[in-house]
DNA sequence: CAGTATCCAAAGGGATACTG
DNA sequence: CAGTATCCCTTTGGATACTG
């Protein structure tokens, strides 16, 4: 199923704040994530930026290797997640109001 | 995040499968739904179901309790799924071009 | 028929300490 | 700075047997 795999691709506690937040915030280092996402740890960070690089959403740079410093950003194909993550919020708005609003 | 929401409650193994399979048969038995649903064992279907009522994506009907009967179908909420599904199953597909295009 | 109960292995994820 | 290693608890899901 195609669908199940976008499911299992954006599963993962932090997965759609990183990506997010790559989006908003364009290339950011790996501090910067671990200080913007609140209550990640570095481990999960860690795991979750490889397992999306592994999936080409994401590219890795290394800018300085003496003074380690490292940027993420968004890949094309990373950025044409928008649209379904925004579709995503749509419709977790709607069932919110339907959860609440109908007991 | 509503995004990460929707993921939750479309996550685990079976639900895309059990409610496109609704979607497209309509009402179903338990029994079909093991049946049509290659793998599931008893144990999942009744626990996915289970969620997905509690969300009020579909509604469970007993037709008969001497001889018990039970139907499950999606409610109007639960067909409001079909869109983001497709477009999970789209973004799916090109990302799988993408990926083994790729290298 | 439509489930539940039990047991178990594997995966997910957090806290903390350590490294090049 | 940008991670990795370790330990450990929780969650997920499968197999099998049993029930109203």
């Amino acid at each position: 199923m195609a669908a199940k795999d976008t499911l299992t691709i954006l599963n993962g506690k932090w997965k759609i704040q990183i990506i997010t937040t790559l989006n908003y915030s364009g290339k950011l280092r790996f501090m910067d994530l671990l200080r913007l996402i609140k209550g990640i740890a570095a481990k999960m960070l860690s795991k979750e930026l490889q397992d999306l690089e592994t999936n080409q959403l994401l590219k890795r740079t290394v800018l300085s290797t003496n003074q380690l410093i490292v940027e993420y950003e968004l890949t094309p194909h990373g950025k044409t997640l928008e649209r379904i993550i925004n579709e995503m919020r749509l419709w977790g708005k709607l069932h919110r109001k339907k959860i609440t609003g109908d007991k």
